[in-house]
DNA sequence: ATGAAAGCGCTAACAT
DNA sequence: ATGTTAGCGCTTTCAT
């Protein structure tokens, strides 16, 4: 490999030339900069990562914290870190993928001390994380994918659940629907104070009543036998509901299968909208899910952006926090409610 | 940060000392180890990455090369990701996702000649990749997750898709099912030469040979709709099946809603399997999907032992191929083929 | 507008 | 078993 003190020779010119043509950190004229262009050209010159990260102290890669083991992620997730990769790429940034848990602070000291890193994307951030406290007090530029309970001199880019909750029920409304069940994440979650599920768990609350109608919230397992209970649970509570609305993908699919096999037809019988869907999970279901569709890449491409804007000094406000709503994708699940008999007296509907 | 140096002082000896004492190069009394340990653990000293980097000519760091533009990446892909990523870690290496794919050759040169990056693990491998005969002239350490079409003097690790497809065959034989489709990937996949699609194309008429039954291969887009027009066009070529095999899990579940919509009932009337299939995917479907679950993380996690293998030196054989099946996962969705009422005739199942 | 030179923090000969 | 020292390839003062 060429170095740049090759460059030089061949161009006639000192080594700090050459750098300073590659930063452009001060005016060349227009001559040499050609000629120290063509020595590169020729000599299929690139100027080593390492050297310029030790000399300058910045290594143009961030990492990406997220907790890895065992579990899979989803779809969403995915879409994040795809997201952040692409815009990091974009911005002339490299993202390295570092499996940190909120626990895992040993990992993240190292990491964070080591000097590989300009900065880090946090992703599955809890209420309370001792990440987001380790990289404080170390001082590493950070950005938070998610919130903890304190989001105070933090920057944080989240999805915006009160808009998207407030948003589906308004669609379900707009429909006709008077009754709607919300089942939500686990209630382990729940009482763990987990952001999303305490979040749009309010945020129903507060739609039921803005819109004034009726609802239960049912708290279940984020998964297709999570959801099957879970829609048991709430036609019993709520024997007249009409709408619901999934917070989690996988439950969606079990409340359709359950409902089908109660003969149950959906959306005549029962709209159902998912909340934080993406769109290959959303046109895995039949009829296709109408969801709430999670913004994974642009909430990723936004969080870079926001660490970038941080690394690159124009520090701007600390406390700084962006929220995007998921948008609503109407496909086949959703439809104008059914007439209800009586307003106080519950539909047929074997189980 | 303490550098070295402190380090070295602190414990009154030479930096070169400290310098062995952490990589072990050359042996050192307990007595001076324990004094300079000792002496690391009170500055919380953390040796530097970049400068280590420079001066060894090794980062630690191992780029994940992906086409990530646009497409989401599936559950597989993703635990292949997450799998090369927690298996680097563990031998003390990094994992850099790199947005790479079949054609990106020039952000490929920057990213092997700018000396970031030990080695590299390529996924989505086509036919033919140019990304590899780069890598080959560059000489860069790589290895393969799939397979070029030749891959003579290659590291690869893929599934074993001829096995995979024995297996799945096997299992559906042995449920007494005569008459198999096999839905695989679209025909611009098998005219493309798509590995995955040609292999298992193959495989599977072997098998149908070796058992010495019927069927029929359809090739279809990866998507619920791909899978519904997949199986209509399968019952119609071949009336009396009763067992298929899907290449993805999208049109798997295409499949299951076409068939209950077209009023069979599966496992009774048709058997489906689905091959190299996330678990997750395989619970959202109803009943959940029997599937030879691809085995994802095992193969990142195999890719990134053989790649750190070779940049450790003990090179091993230059052209080496893993090959590792997916796991038969008996589900709902398999069962004892129904009595059929003639070898020659369909049965009735309405369209 | 350009050059000279002092590091950045570490590894790895080369000494002893 | 330990110390000395010359780089690794670049950035960035300090000169001119």
């Amino acid at each position: 490999m060429a170095t740049m003190h090759d460059v030089a020779r061949r161009a006639g010119v000192s080594v700090s030339t050459v750098s300073y043509v590659l930063t452009g950190t001060r005016p060349i004229s227009a001559a040499t900069r050609d000629r120290v262009l063509e020595a590169m050209a020729e000599l299929g010159y690139q100027p080593n990562a390492m050297a310029r990260g030790l000399a300058s102290r910045r290594s143009n890669i961030v990492g990406l914290l997220l907790p890895l083991t065992g579990r899979a992620l989803g779809a969403t997730e995915t879409a994040f870190v795809t997201g952040a990769t692409e815009a990091a790429r974009q911005a002339g940034y490299h993202l390295m993928l570092c499996p940190v848990g909120p626990g895992d602070t040993d990992e993240l000291q190292v990491l964070a001390t080591q000097g590989l890193l300009d900065g880090f994307l946090v992703m599955e951030v809890g209420l309370t994380d001792q990440r987001v406290d380790l990289l404080r007090t170390l001082d590493s530029p950070f950005v938070l994918i998610g919130r903890t309970a304190d989001t105070d001199g933090l920057a944080c880019v989240d999805i915006d659940f009160e808009q998207t909750v407030e948003d589906a029920v308004a669609h379900l409304v707009g429909l006709g629907h008077q009754a709607i069940a919300y089942v939500n994440h686990s209630s382990a979650s729940l009482a763990g104070g987990y952001g999303p599920a305490k979040r749009t768990e309010l945020a129903f609350e507060a739609a039921l009543e803005r819109h004034g109608i009726t609802g239960v919230m049912v708290p279940t397992e984020d998964t297709a036998s999570g959801g099957r209970a879970a829609i048991r649970q709430a036609r019993e509570q709520c024997p007249e509901l009409t709408g619901v609305l999934v917070m989690n993908e996988n439950a969606a699919l079990g409340i359709l299968a359950d409902l089908r096999e109660s003969g149950l037809e959906v959306p005549y019988d029962v709209s159902v909208v998912s909340m934080v869907t993406s769109e290959v999970v959303a046109d895995l279901a039949s009829p296709p899910l109408t969801a709430m569709t999670s913004p994974g890449t642009a909430l990723g491409a936004a969080a870079t952006r926001v660490l970038l804007d941080r690394l690159t000094g124009d520090a701007g406000d600390p406390t700084y926090t962006e929220l995007v709503p998921c948008v609503l994708d109407v496909r086949g699940t959703s439809g104008p409610a059914r007439p209800r008999t009586r307003p106080t007296k519950a539909a047929p509907g074997r189980r």
